[in-house]
DNA sequence: GAGTTTGAAACT
DNA sequence: CAGTTTCAAACTC
């Protein structure tokens, strides 16, 4: 069913809805040239590996919810169940949208497609939105329109070009307060606006006062991922729970301004929405929004909370497990945490601030705190997961995000707070038949940056107890907590994009292992759940081969969704930046390395590499293709390049491959690869016609294999139509069997007579030319019946 | 496919 | 920081 309102649907982008344009992107000969503009540009393979919703399919199977029609006007019951609502509250006045400055355009779309999340029972996932505080200048397109007081906003996302895109909503829509509980979502505004914000994405973890990103161009993909998600969700048979469940999610995401340059301006935090759902069974079941506030934590239960945020590098996103949490934690960070409680696991994620990275750790009591995780200067969004040995794998696919996370829980209730106890869960009635649980013994930071490619992604339904939600196969970093803390503790804040934080081999809870974006393909899929039912991603899209990559070419499907080159590294053992595979913090995957060490199997070589990468550039990891300087369009290497010899007109050069022009930073020696460039142009001209020829070459083929094919398959005669028939149209079955018959009779005659193979094939060669001839003159004379007499 | 060229990464 | 070596990709034949 549809998960919002026909309203919201029309308000939502265009953009949103466009995944094929999204595909076609990544199918872009330059992965560069597929990277969003931004300042923090993604890695150029991106585009390529998948792509794949992002989704967050926060129930499993067995207790996925769906959403009554009842349950709200506005959106968020699904046949899938679960629903997504990213609905900063008070952030945006009732301005319209318009009023923002954006680069994206305020677009409407329909919401259907992004709403749609499957929340396990109990969960809560809290999306909250905070206005940060203006630029000094105060000119920032995006504090003009927010306002703490303002509309709120249903739905948030990043548009195409990497603008925030929130759904404004009216003033009436109901405050958590009221709705929650009752799951009254009725008040469902016919006016949502979508609204997309310049500046980099910001999450305010810790306080509302505080900065916390910057927005990014990576919203509108992950808005897009999200849909596509909303819409896998909505095809997904629906699973009813025995008892009566109720998920809530918030999701809570500062905005914020470029050049923010004074915290005390940053905008009050916005209160994110609960939801709350009931199975179709039970009828209590409804999707209720409603502010939270923003100094309280929205779990006092400790709960596990959740926070996705579509930030893109440099933010991190901070998930921390809340069980522990005490309602007087230091912890400042009051925006609406998400919560989501998936059976009987619980992802708490936490905000903080830039400003003040360490303390995201400080409400954990129990967990292990990385303290690498805070970062430096910029804001930064940590994940901190808790961890449970043994630990079940969840993977956890944001809507709209190119993130993706992985989390390992226990199935085992360590915790005793109700999940969605606190203020927003009112129902009694939903308190899940299971614990959700997760014990918060270690955090975990994680850089969230932007995934490249946004391809696909579905994650292969599983069986087995963990969760798994969706992921794409791009270069997304994850951390997860490892059985075992290892020796090294890497800059968290510098890992590779895509960076996983996964437990070690066989032991304890502390351990930390670095993983690539891939690591999910490398674990075994029996650790793996999908949370929602397996006919969920049944009908997928190519986003589904890649979900189950595994090493160095043990996978099956990898060749199809694969977005890079394999490496072909020898001597490197794939653990230096000579390895592209590496470079882009990725495990190695159905590569040509020799003695590769680019896998889960050499986690500590691996990340004893990462770090004396890091060791010699901080930045190593982080891409080199980012946007200019403020005012310029373009992007540009971020060190330059020192071409000798290629003129800058060769892959050889970075800038040229990136197909960027060279800047004033590079060193390259007799550079060609500037705007006025006559042989640049005369390059580019050829490369693309070579470009039009090779698709007109691909056109054409797959115009003649398609004719072949429907010749093929055809098995009726299409003449008794009349004529003006091809010929091939005569060549029916019946003919291709009258044929054969021909030239066996053909081939039994020759061998009846002892004639030589040569003279044999001769004759048969010559009866078929003259069934063709038959044919061709049947098919000329446009008859309708034509037997080949032999 | 082998060999060469190239420039980034790594090393000194 | 500069020079040299190593390395793997890009390129050529």
């Amino acid at each position: 069913m549809d998960v919002v309102s026909p309203e919201l649907n029309s308000l939502l982008p265009d953009e949103i809805m466009d995944t094929e344009a999204i595909a076609m992107e990544e199918e872009l000969p330059a992965e560069h040239l597929a990277a969003p503009p931004q300042s923090e540009p993604e890695p150029p393979q991106v585009p390529m590996e998948t792509e794949v919703p992002e989704i967050v399919s926060l129930c499993p199977a067995t207790t996925s919810m769906q959403m009554t029609s009842a349950s709200t006007d506005a959106q968020c019951s699904t046949s899938s169940g679960t629903q997504l609502l990213l609905a900063p509250s008070g952030l945006i006045t009732g301005t319209t949208t318009t009023s923002v400055k954006t680069t994206g355009p305020v677009v409407t779309q329909n919401l259907p497609k992004i709403s749609s999340v499957t929340v396990p029972a109990n969960h809560q996932l809290i999306i909250n939105k905070v206005a940060s505080a203006p630029a000094a200048d105060g000119k920032s397109p995006g504090a003009a329109v927010l306002k703490p007081e303002g509309q709120k906003l249903l739905v948030a996302g990043l548009s195409k070009t990497g603008q925030p895109i929130m759904l404004a909503l009216p003033h009436t829509w109901n405050k958590p307060a009221t709705t929650q509980g009752t799951g009254d979502a009725k008040a469902l505004p016919t006016q949502i606006k979508m609204v997309t914000t310049v500046g980099k994405p910001v999450i305010a973890v810790s306080s509302a006062s505080q900065l916390m990103g910057s927005s990014t161009t990576l919203q509108a993909q992950q808005l897009k991922t999200l849909q596509h998600f909303s819409s896998q969700i909505t095809k997904k048979p629906p699973v009813s729970t025995a008892g009566p469940m109720i998920t809530k999610l918030i999701i809570t995401k500062a905005l914020n301004n470029k050049g923010l340059s004074s915290p005390a301006s940053v905008a009050p935090v916005v209160t994110g929405r609960v939801v709350t759902q009931s199975t179709p069974v039970t009828p209590a079941r409804n999707l209720a929004i409603g502010e939270t506030v923003s100094t309280v934590p929205q779990n006092t239960s400790g709960n596990s909370k959740v926070a996705i945020s579509p930030l893109k590098s440099p933010s991190k996103l901070t998930v921390v497990s809340v069980a522990s949490q005490s309602p007087n934690s230091p912890q400042k960070s009051v925006t609406l945490p998400l919560n989501v409680a998936l059976g009987q696991q619980i992802l708490t994620v936490q905000q903080s601030a830039t400003t003040s990275p360490a303390k995201a750790g400080t409400s954990q009591s129990t967990a292990q705190t990385l303290k690498t995780v805070g970062g430096v200067g910029t804001s930064q969004f940590k994940t901190i997961i808790p961890l449970t040995t043994p630990p079940n794998v969840q993977q956890i696919q944001v809507p709209g995000s190119r993130f993706h996370y992985v989390r390992l829980v226990t199935a085992t209730t360590g915790s005793t707070t109700a999940q969605s106890g606190g203020s927003t869960n009112t129902n009694p009635s939903i308190q899940p038949a299971k614990p959700v649980m997760m014990n918060a013994a270690v955090r975990m930071s994680v850089p969230i940056i932007p995934a490249q490619s946004i391809k696909q992604v579905v994650p292969k339904p599983l069986t087995s107890a963990a969760q798994v939600v969706t992921t794409s196969q791009t270069p997304q970093r994850l951390i997860m907590p490892a059985t075992h803390l290892p020796q090294i503790q890497p800059n968290l804040t510098s890992l590779p994009p895509g960076t996983v934080l996964a437990p070690a081999h066989g032991s304890g809870n502390m351990g930390y292992a670095v993983l690539p974006a891939p690591y999910v393909t490398q674990i075994p899929q029996s650790a793996f759940v999908t949370l929602t039912s397996s006919s969920t991603f049944s009908t997928a899209t190519p986003i589904q081969t890649q979900a189950r990559l595994s090493l160095n070419g043990l996978s099956t499907s990898e060749a199809t969704s694969r977005p890079r080159k394999p490496c072909n590294c020898t001597r490197s053992q794939c653990l230096k930046l000579y390895c592209d595979c590496f470079a882009n913090g990725e495990f190695c995957n159905n590569c040509n390395c020799v003695n590769c060490f680019n896998n889960l199997d050499h986690e500590s070589e691996r990340l004893k590499a990462i770090k004396a990468c890091l060791d010699r550039n901080p930045v190593a990891f982080k891409p080199k293709i980012g946007k200019g300087k403020q005012g310029e369009s373009d992007r540009r290497h971020s060190k330059g390049c020192n071409c000798k010899k290629s003129g800058c007109l060769k892959n050889y050069c970075e800038c040229y491959e990136a197909k960027i022009m060279c800047s004033s930073i590079c060193k390259c020696m007799g550079c060609k690869n500037f705007e006025e460039s006559p042989e640049r142009k005369t390059l580019m001209h050829l490369a693309d016609a070579a470009e039009v020829r090779v698709q007109q070459q691909t056109a054409a083929k797959t115009k003649l294999s398609s004719q072949i094919s429907d010749l093929l398959t055809r098995t009726t005669p299409a003449v008794t139509s009349g004529g003006g028939k091809l010929p091939y149209t005569f060549v029916t079955k019946e003919v291709a069997e009258a044929t054969c018959d021909c030239l066996l009779e053909q081939t039994e005659q020759a061998e009846l007579t002892n004639q030589p193979q040569a003279v044999a094939e001769r004759l048969i060669l010559e009866e078929f030319g003259r069934c063709l001839r038959r044919i061709i003159s049947f098919a000329g004379k446009a008859k309708t019946d034509c037997p080949i007499n032999c």
